[in-house]
DNA sequence: CTGTTAGCGCTTTCAT
DNA sequence: ATGAAAGCGCTAACAG
């Protein structure tokens, strides 16, 4: 920009103090009415914009929020942002997009310029589950909440789906549907919030009598690629899953998509379920069975704690700690099964 | 925070003044390695994280630009504002995501905030042709970058495809495998980009002496839902088109989703074509035929333009325009037409 | 109802 | 090589 035009531009222009400008423009009570239009002319005339960095450094807030993600690129996180982001313009907050590609060192330095930013909150989707530095801002009482994500009995806040009863939904539903040998696409268990869906998934064939097999289950990092090989691999073998269970929709769609490559029918061969609930899963071409998390509710609640965080200091309170019900939708990828194989 | 560090804290700390410690924090070059040391330290000890909102109002810069897309529930924008907020994090900036819904009211309301937030430049990827308070932007010489989005023979910046011709491409592909009755989901004329789609569509039929069936075109406001709607109805018609061209992979699947729901069989009894070639496209579950757009490229372009334009001031070169080729890529949605309809 | 004044925490001359 | 001091454009007492 040029040389900006400041409010004393507007006040001498006005013929009134810098002080009334920005009283009006902070919608003060008791102006006269006369000499509140006169700024507000000077203001139009001018084409001022009051600079929100001076008002940020000086009123110590910056009515913009940090959304920290894993991928942006996974459906469902950016419908949550979506949902994040228009109820933040709102409440009139802006927010700064972190993007973290599930890497740890990424989201350390990001809380630190966000930081560094004094942005007034920050939500994350991705904690590891001891991570230091959050607990340290939680200590501090900088407002945090985590968004489908937990951490280690700690004081932190957080709005999450109860995973491992979600990840036992799966499980049973597929043990319903006359799978025995089933395999597993697990999260991270650096995150508290796929671990919680890798245990739900062990204990949940447990009880049903089964045994994990090792073999069955991708236990590495997230990765589109890297699931699709291993799926493509297992699915070659004699001996195969003959459903698979995936810790988010992204990676069910990994798996359908190495099925297909071996052209093996879904749901007739292989039945593939989710976790998540995707738009995309509801697209009856794909018809994606999955565990749903209401995501809508979530991210309209994340964002309306971590602003009343703000804007309130209840700081003392007890933390929030939100969890919901997560619920089995079937769709067309789930069948009964009808593969003799091994067993 | 609780009672803020300042570079005060650390100077005395340290034994030295507020400005060493802007220095050292600056990394200028003549500063005794032996009080650079005692800085560190002392910046360390306190815990000290600088204020870069007091930085950015002394500096006039603020290292973060605004990031306006039309809806980031659409892979691609999602995907790009992947590479982009990537590309920003290695050049040391931030961004603020602005997600309109594709109403123009947003999109002036948040020009407007990000401007008075101060932002060092804007990337906009869903700019209606004739949008006077970009071309302001443009004549004021403030970096805004439009991305896959164009104006009116203006003089702005911007990076896209040639959407003409991708559209051709389309029209022509289908037309090669026999199919006379094309329907066709148009993108809003407010946008430059897609009407060019639509002209490209109208044209390619014209110069193979087909006419538009007015029926079969969707020409309403971006929506899912509604193109779904619309979709369905045309299918349940005794002449229905036997394949469709979307201006989107995003509106492609409703289109399949569509077909899907009125067991229409793809490719066999309808073809399908989007443009954009998102991730998901290539899912061989779904194989989407698509106009491809250098995703990657575009948006790592964009970025770096920006950031030249805010880092050096070649403001009053020509303005950077780049249109970059469009592929057509063959997947398992479209097919040699095979259905017996009209004509 | 409105003006005056002192910061907010940095950057940036200008000295030394 | 480093310190002193003047802003950057606002908000927020404090007067009156």
């Amino acid at each position: 920009m040029k040389g900006t035009i400041s409010a004393y531009d507007v006040a001498s222009k006005a013929g009134v103090s810098q002080s009334t400008v920005s009283r009006v423009l902070n919608n003060y009570p008791h102006i006269k009415e006369s000499t509140k239009q006169k700024v507000l002319m000077a203001i139009k005339e001018l084409g001022f914009t009051r600079d929100e960095i001076a008002r940020s450094l000086a009123s110590k807030k910056t009515r913009t929020i940090g959304l920290i993600v894993g991928d942006i690129t996974n459906p469902f996180f950016a419908e949550s942002a979506k949902v994040i982001t228009g109820k933040a313009q709102e409440m009139e907050y802006d927010v700064i997009l972190c993007n973290t590609n599930h890497k740890e060192e990424n989201l350390y330095k990001y809380i630190q310029t966000l930081i560094g930013k004094r942005v007034d909150g920050i939500i994350i989707t991705s904690a590891d589950k001891d991570n230091q530095k959050i607990k340290e801002l939680y200590d501090q009482g900088f407002p945090v909440v985590l968004y489908n994500s937990l951490m280690n009995h700690e004081k932190v806040n957080y709005i999450a789906v109860n995973n491992y009863k979600g990840a036992k939904l799966a499980v049973r539903h597929l043990y319903q549907l006359n799978h025995r040998l089933i395999g597993y696409i697990a999260g991270p268990s650096k995150y508290l919030t796929t671990h919680l869906r890798n245990l739900g998934f062990q204990d949940g064939l447990k009880e049903l009598g089964i045994d994990v097999n090792k073999a069955f289950v991708y236990d590495k990092e997230f990765s589109y690629d890297e699931v699709y090989q291993f799926t493509k691999r297992l699915l070659k073998k004699p001996t195969r899953p003959t459903a698979f269970f995936a810790t988010s929709d992204q990676m069910a769609l990994a798996v359908l998509d190495a099925a297909a490559s071996e052209n093996i029918n879904v749901p007739q061969e292989l039945s593939v379920i989710g976790f998540d609930d995707i738009d995309m899963a509801k697209n009856q071409f794909i018809g994606l069975t999955t565990i749903t998390q209401p995501k809508e509710k979530m991210a309209t609640l994340v964002l309306e704690k971590l602003v009343s965080l703000i804007e309130e200091n209840d700081e003392l309170g007890s933390p929030i700690q939100i969890i919901l019900e997560p619920e089995l939708i079937q769709r067309r990828t789930t069948g009964v099964n009808s593969v003799q194989n091994g067993v």
